[in-house]
DNA sequence: TTATCATTGTTTCACATCGAAACAATGATA
DNA sequence: TATCATTGTTTCGATGTGAAACAATGATAA
């Protein structure tokens, strides 16, 4: 059976496999040196870009859903995806961008289809690390890239309340959770995990302060190395404790 | 056309209106004296409870959905519904109480049919003024009432789930809104504010340090009458304050 | 009229957190 | 050996909170 993956699937395509009306769509968030990212897709042939998406199996659950798509979308499985919320207004009803992206691809939906309808759409978020994604397009798309969380295409549908919602849950949470375990390498400077908080927040941090924050949380180990660097004290490197919470993020 | 609030609608119910394999269920909560309460519905014929659900409209927002729902079970409108999480595991597919319940009111679905398959459910909750509701059994239930947060009897589907994460949701977020806007009257005491609250998260708060909190919160306001009472010195009135943040709960 | 008592409002103390800044440590470079 | 930038630690003041003492008050009983 020809699935989602599958770049240019017939008129045949068994739409009949998912659940109805029913999206979800995935805010996967990556971090380099200049900053925080998002995965983005672009459509053959359109000027069209989307938070990379699909849909829900009949037997499948909507948590393995999302997973799916990101593996799908990053080649990484086994990473913490946190629904946050759900999106079902009339006015995300968008069909210019959908039917036009359908036929770019061989695929004319009735018009009557749900996919020209408004539908609902779960949104999910991801932490990965940046260096290990492979970016892959597909399901329609011609194009998978990072882009910088200031510099995001303009997006179809409401796709940009969804970065927008996905970044103000994050930000809530971002001293509750180990945030950077996906985001940064096994081992980090504390500089560097300062970093990654001041590009999520998008405000300066006081040093000292937070560096008394992370050591207090319990969430970090030390690890007694340093780090060879410039002309001055050469800081430990820190890694993530893997024994304390039962979940890295929730 | 016959809609979701006619306790008995013929076979010929028009199931095309509404979204399929997508639902809604409230968690209703309510507060008096003795407690917070959540409204549960029963079904004829059966010693199945549920929480208040129903359906989409295929020409309505979903959050316009949660509204008409609250509407028809409590006769309430223009209280803030707060969508919590969406429900899609495989494992909440329960057809035989779904069954069963269609069947005693006339409507037998065929097997395939998606209300006998699993569907997700859009969890929303509300925070109503107890006394101003009256409990509107309908959509197939002929019972609607309140339970006490802990003599809640066994609910369908994974609805028990569901009112532990809106539970879950409300402490985490008591303090940041206007929680008691809805479940009390315009004015209360300290003292009736500190038992709410200690229904909420289910434990005792100490009592100057409550009050100290909530006033410097600035969410309330001192009415410089006071209350009738007993052998012992009168305590203020309080009312929230009307004119401070946007959203009551958000 | 006065003493008593329960409840509410206010203040105080100890402790933890956090921003801000001072201070100490360190390792390469001049 | 002196200098300098960066990192780690400590200190200080402001603020928030738990705990408890204290003050105010209004009905009831003596």
């Amino acid at each position: 059976m020809k699935n989602s993956r599958d770049p240019d699937f017939p008129d045949s395509f068994n739409w009949g496999q998912f659940l109805p009306a029913l999206a979800i769509d995935c805010v996967i968030f990556g971090y380099s040196e200049d900053g925080l990212k998002i995965l983005i897709l672009g459509y053959k042939n359109t000027s069209f870009f989307s938070l990379p998406g699909g849909f829900i199996r009949k037997k499948e659950a909507i948590d393995d859903a999302a997973k799916r798509i990101l593996e799908e979308r990053t080649g990484l499985n086994d990473i913490y995806l946190n629904q946050f919320y759900a999106f079902g207004n009339l006015e995300r009803s968008d069909p210019e961008p959908m039917k036009m992206i359908m036929e770019n691809n061989g695929f004319t939906p009735s018009n009557d289809h749900w996919l020209l309808q408004r539908f609902v759409s779960l949104g999910y978020f991801a932490l990965v690390n940046y260096k290990r994604v492979k970016p892959r397009p597909g399901f329609l798309s011609d194009s998978c890239r990072w882009y910088g969380i200031h510099e995001l295409p303009e997006l179809i549908f409401d796709h940009a309340k969804m970065v927008e919602q996905a970044l103000k849950i994050l930000r809530r949470d971002v001293y509750s959770k180990r945030i950077g375990k996906n985001l940064l390498f096994e081992m980090f400077t504390m500089g560097e995990l300062q970093k990654l908080y001041e590009s999520i927040l998008d405000e300066k941090l006081h040093r000292t302060g937070f560096h008394r924050k992370m050591m207090r949380s319990g969430l970090l180990k030390r690890l007694g190395k340093k780090k060879t660097g410039g002309a001055h004290r050469s800081p430990y490197l820190y890694s993530f404790r893997s024994d304390k919470p039962k979940h890295t993020i929730s």
